[in-house]
Formats: C-alpha cells, structure tokens, sequence
RNA sequence: GUGACCGUAGCUCAAUAGGCAGAGCUCUGGAUUGUGGCUCCAGUGGUUGUGGGUUCGAGCCCCAUCGGUCACCCCA
C-alpha cells in the first residue's frame, strides 16, 4: 500500500505555512514598489536554448536543469532562474522604448535538479528584482537598499553584505590568465577538490573549504587589482552610494557568481550563523547579458530571494507573521430545514464581508460548537427549532461566553464590529 | 553524481537480549436528549517505507530498493 508523494526536492506549502507565505510575499512586493518596480511574471517553461546561450556549456547549470521535449519535438526547460527570462521578456517587448531604467520585480518557482540539502529543493521561490537599461552605480546602491528595507521589516536587519567586483570583458580575461597562471604554479599544494576546480572553473577556487587550499587562496591575485578604469570607478561608486546610505558591508574579494552573464557588481546577504553557506541571496549585474541573447546592449542588475531560506530564518528566531484568525462567525444549526437558514444566512454575512463558515453533516450541537471553538471563530451563531419558529439566531461569543438572541435581520449589525472579549 | 546517518499511526516518539506493535497529541463519538475551551471515557487509525534473505519466530540481524536528513560537487 502506497498512496502517491510528491516529487523528491519539492513541497506541499500546507495552510499553516501560508501566514509565513503571504507575509513574506506581501513585505517583498510592498517594498519593491516603494522603490519603483512592477511586476513581471515569465512562464515557468522556457526554451532550453535561452539558457544555453548565457552559460558556457558544460556548466553544471545545464546539466542540473529540468529539460524536456514537448510533443511538437522543441526543447523546453523549467526556469532555473529569474534574470534570462526577464531579460528575454525586456527584448521582446522593446522595453528599451520605456523610461529607463525598466525596474521589474517577480515571485517565480525555480527548478534544478540536484540533492536536496539544507535550504535547496528541486522546486523553490524566488522573490526577484531586474533593473535594466542603466549602468549607473546608483542603481545598484539602491538594489541593495531595497533589500536592506526588506530585510530590515522582516526583523531580519541584521543579515550581513558582502560585496565585490568581478570585473568585464576588458579586465576580467587578464584577471583569469593571472589567477589561473598563480593558482597552476601551486597546483600539487591544493587539495584535490580544487584541483579540479582549477580546471574547470578557477574563480570557483577562491571559494574554497578546503584547509590545504587557504593559504594559497589567501595570496591569490585579487580581481580589484587587475579592475580596469571603467570597472574600478563603478566600484568605487557602489561604495559611496553605500556610505551615503550608512549600509554596512564588507568587500569579498573572493565572492563570484556561478552564472557566466555577470559583471562588475556582484553581492549576497547572508546570515552569519549559516555563513556563506546559506546566502539568502544573490544578485550581481550583468551588462553583457543582452548582447548574448542577441539583443542590443543592454545593462542590468539583478538579484534572486530565496524565500524558503528566509521564512527558515524567520522560524529559526520565533519571528512569527501576523497571526491569521479564523472565520469570523461559525454557524451551527440543529433541527429541520435549520441548516436552509444557516446557509443563507452564511451568504448574507458574507454578502457584508463578514467570513462565515456553517458547519456539515448532522452533528449534535455539541460536536458543532467544538468545530466553531475549533476554527477559532469570535461568535458562534445558533439556529435550532426555536429560532428556527421565531425567525431568531442565537449569538454566543466564544471569546466571553455571553450569548443573546436576536431576530434574524440582526444578525450582521450583531457580529460587526471589534468582537467583546 | 559522491558520502554519512535515519525510515514504527496524520504528528512527536516508545517497544527490555529476536518473542503477541504501544503511548501522547490530533481526529470522531460520548459524559441525563440545545451549548465550545478545561477535565474524564470510548473509538477510528499500522502488511513497522518497499522487496528479498537468515531464523521455530524479525520493528530489531543481512542484502537490495525507494524516501528523508546532512555534507560534498555545484549553487540560480
């Protein structure tokens, strides 16, 4: 006997996890619109070649993304990130005719598949925000404080940013000649994981765990040295805005993206307890991100939330959302055609805006009213026999006790209003 | 993809040395036939993840498989 379970990496959000949903959701979309951005929403399949061309092949990306073919034989994928839709969605819809900066915000699900692990499904969400159009630094200095808002009304204001530069196409290539030139030279020194990484990604080594690879890493040529012009002065900007702000933050001269598109400005809040480990999340710009989509030069910067990792951090400090009460009024109903007067009456307090549940099935008022105290109703509006013959409705709040019977017209005046405790 | 640990009721967990699968919570019903919470009583609920093997006998030992957790790889 096997009843059916949902895929491995992916989750029911039962109700008692929405207040944390909505909650989180709802601070996310408030705050991006008191910094301009409007909502975006993409389709959660795509086609494969959109994420093939922003990243290399032989990228784990690619070989960790959901790709499927669909019945006419075309190559589809389930997103695996917010930023190339987006971007796509930019081109297409000739949003370079728009004021810019166009400043998009989304709630999206993301897939991968990899092992699930400590705040990493296979299916999770993402809170994301896209500003394209502008290059200016300030643009990114206010990505980063809208965040900090976020986080700041999340109680979660004392996450950590780290920042860096990872340079562009003028300066980055002579960069990755020097690190991969260095980190060659003491190759037999790395730990054996690194030496891998050194072949395959050698920005990934700065990353490194390793106790072997430290030192090494430690002496390693740092990007900001090699920052040409154009690049240092962005950099430089990024961090007055920040001052100006009073931002805290610290420079990660090792902090790099896994995606191939970005450029210059990369960042990530994190959580000192979970470190790095955990970012809650990542964003950088990616100028070039356009241009690889075949599209006319197009600057950008983004960044993408993992909502699952910040409501963990709300539930690992007791920080919990606003409580969700229950309907306000349960009507319970004992005798003949009673439950004919519940339900209408049910449609007139909803009519009100009043939420009303009746209750099911026939059941003694005792088990009825345990349902009513259950749902965490303020009243508990009794039809029977009596008031069924007199075209009355008993009222009785489950905060005090006290109940009264009114006639039936009553009922919605009764029930308004802040409930007597 | 690699490794470690773990799978007993819807949930949290028991089960002495291999010897009849249990408790609490939840849920349902009831405690003089129309009144919730607190209390009390009762009931529903399991092929011990699944499939093999060892044994007179397996929740317990062995193998496989699936799933969970964590770490690695990678990280959007």
């Amino acid at each position: 006997m096997s009843v059916p379970s949902n895929p491995r990496g992916t989750q029911d959000i039962l109700p008692e996890e929405w207040p944390y949903w909505t909650h989180v959701i709802r601070e996310a979309e408030e705050v991006a619109r008191l910094f301009g951005y409007e909502r975006i929403e993409t389709p959660t399949i795509a086609d494969t070649e959109l994420f093939l061309r922003t990243n290399d092949e032989g990228t784990d990306v690619l070989k960790e993304m959901y790709t499927f073919q669909d019945r006419g034989g075309d190559s589809l994928t389930l997103r695996p990130e917010g930023t190339a839709p987006v971007v796509r969605a930019y081109l297409q819809h000739g949003m370079s005719r728009r004021p810019q900066p166009v400043k998009l915000f989304y709630v999206e699900h993301m897939f991968r598949y990899e092992r699930p692990q400590a705040g990493r499904f296979r299916e999770h969400h993402q809170f994301g925000c896209e500003a394209l159009g502008v290059e200016d630094a300030y643009l990114d200095v206010e990505m980063i404080a809208l965040l900090r808002t976020l986080y700041e009304r999340l109680g979660l204001g004392d996450l950590r940013l780290q920042i860096n530069s990872i340079g562009d196409r003028n300066c980055r290539p002579a960069y990755l000649d020097g690190l991969r030139a260095y980190l060659s030279e003491r190759r037999e020194a790395l730990a054996p994981v690194d030496q891998e990484r050194l072949a395959r990604n050698p920005l990934r080594v700065l990353d490194t765990k390793e106790e072997r690879s430290l030192p090494i890493v430690a002496d390693a040529p740092s990007i900001l040295d090699f920052l040409c012009e154009d690049c240092r002065v962005h950099f430089e900007r990024l961090r007055h805005g920040l001052d100006v702000l009073g931002i805290p933050y610290t420079i990660n001269p090792t902090l790099v993206r896994g995606l191939d598109y970005y450029t210059r400005t990369v960042f990530e809040f994190y959580e000192e307890e979970h470190g790095a480990q955990l970012a809650v999340n990542g964003g950088g710009r990616y100028d070039a991100l356009a241009e690889q989509l075949g599209g006319p030069p197009t600057p950008g910067i983004g960044f993408g939330l993992g909502i699952e990792r910040v409501i963990l951090l709300l539930k690992e400090r007791d920080i919990g959302p606003p409580v969700c009460p229950g309907p306000r009024v349960s009507l319970v109903h004992v005798g003949q055609g009673t439950e004919d007067i519940a339900i209408r009456q049910a449609g007139r307090l909803r009519a009100a805006g009043i939420d009303a549940v009746m209750t099911f099935g026939d059941r003694s008022l005792r088990a009825q009213m345990r349902a009513a105290n259950a749902a965490g109703s303020a009243y508990a509006v009794i039809i029977g026999p009596d008031e069924a013959a007199n075209g009355t409705v008993t009222i009785r709040s489950l905060r005090d006790g006290s109940q009264e019977t009114v006639p039936e017209s009553l009922l919605v005046e009764a029930v308004s209003g802040p409930p007597r405790l």
